[in-house]
DNA sequence: TAATTAATTTAGACAAATCTAAAAATATGT
DNA sequence: ACATATTTTTAGATTTGTCTAAATTAATTA
């Protein structure tokens, strides 16, 4: 009963598997995993059959599917290789946040515990990876947060940028554009009644800022002590 | 004419003409890749079929192969890339030179230009891997060195470790125990006749050491200042 | 140089991961 | 609840990189 060798393309459909059972909207069905991927409905039917024989997840045909304890656990060490991967290349190389993802997702596949080891020591054993996602430790546990949509906040309140809900490079350009990064805080000054926008004020700035419900949903933030 | 996107397969078959390439052996076989990678011969033949199709080399049937200005670019490039990991996986993760090279086989192919002058920079563009192999800079040149097998040292000559001509994971072991590793100095004090074998003194201890001909063939070496 | 041996290539097959088109099962709407 | 629409699966094909066995070419040796 030994661990069988996951190929790279199968930890991807555990990687995508995983997001989906996160999003937790039910079911997680082929189509969806298909559009996820970019890879035709029948090729995803084609690869849980693979899977569930690999005991990597369960799967009643028609009926959507699961992961098993282990093929949680191989998606969970990919997210957390990506995420120290991400880490190691804004704070130590100095790439920017909207340009890591698609190197890491060729890192993520690399095969060595010491080296991961290592590289989780040398960064210090980060929590996060540069867009606020919890990076799980060796042993698979991540860090809570409670991070809320900045489309909830209320008025007058004090807020920490704390994480995005949405990896595109293009909206993580458009924060740094304006200015809105991980850390940066921030006081609620309106919240308009007729589209949901806000206009809020950055600590140590002088203009009122104007963002829109769109981006607020975007925005994972977490209440600062006043 | 654009650059046709290589496999990590194709990188492999041409990172193994070049190694065969740069021993000089004569004519590069078929056999020859085909024992080096571990692929039956008929595997190997397709292969040159594929990557002749592209220009990467130049291959007339049971005539042997050489490398295209093309293909030698990409094969150097691999080599870079291998050898830049390797340097970073010893000097900022801590792994000893013997448990690197796997590890930067799965490296070497990765993607993305600027991870590499990125990675390049944050190493502060070393010359040298962690085996005393050089690594080509950005645009494909190596350094030079004179480097020589200590089997061929003088009696009497003062010489400093600069490279191995054997990578197993066994013999760089051996050389970590028994001390002789990059950068260590030492003078020829005896050449045995019957057996080409040497006694040293490495610079800083007292006792002779013993080396093998075997051995000595696998050590370079380069001429210190008396 | 002719015969034998060795190296190389060809032919045909296979596994992994994908595709399209068609069939089957499930879900939806009046 | 029945007809229709949607989702999922099956069937069969394709590409890449590999294999073994057989055929062909080149090299060696008697």
């Amino acid at each position: 009963m030994q661990n069988k060798s996951v190929s790279q393309t199968e930890e991807n459909y555990l990687k995508v598997i995983y997001k989906l059972d996160e999003k937790a909207e039910g079911k997680i069905s082929t189509s969806s995993i298909s559009e996820m991927m970019g890879i035709a409905p029948a090729s995803v039917t084609d690869m849980l059959g693979k899977l569930s024989d690999k005991k990597l997840i369960s799967y009643k045909k028609y009926q959507g599917v699961s992961l098993t304890p282990s093929g949680r656990k191989t998606a969970v060490m990919v997210i957390r290789k990506h995420r120290l991967w991400e880490h190691f290349l804004v704070e130590k190389l100095g790439l920017s946040w909207d340009e890591v993802h698609e190197i890491a997702e060729q890192l993520e596949h690399i095969r060595s515990e010491k080296l991961f080891d290592k590289l989780d020591a040398y960064l210090k054993f980060p929590k996060f990876d540069p867009h606020g996602d919890p990076i799980p430790d060796s042993n698979g546990n991540f860090t809570n947060t409670s991070a809320i949509p900045m489309s909830s906040c209320n008025l007058n309140g004090k807020y920490l940028i704390t994480g995005v809900a949405d990896h595109s490079a293009e909206f993580l350009r458009y924060l740094t554009r304006t200015g809105m990064i991980l850390g940066c805080q921030f006081t609620v000054k309106e919240k308009q009644e007729y589209d949901n926008s806000f206009l809020i004020l950055k600590q140590g700035t002088k203009n009122e800022l104007a963002v829109s419900n769109e981006i607020a949903k975007k925005l994972l933030v977490t209440k600062a002590r006043d």
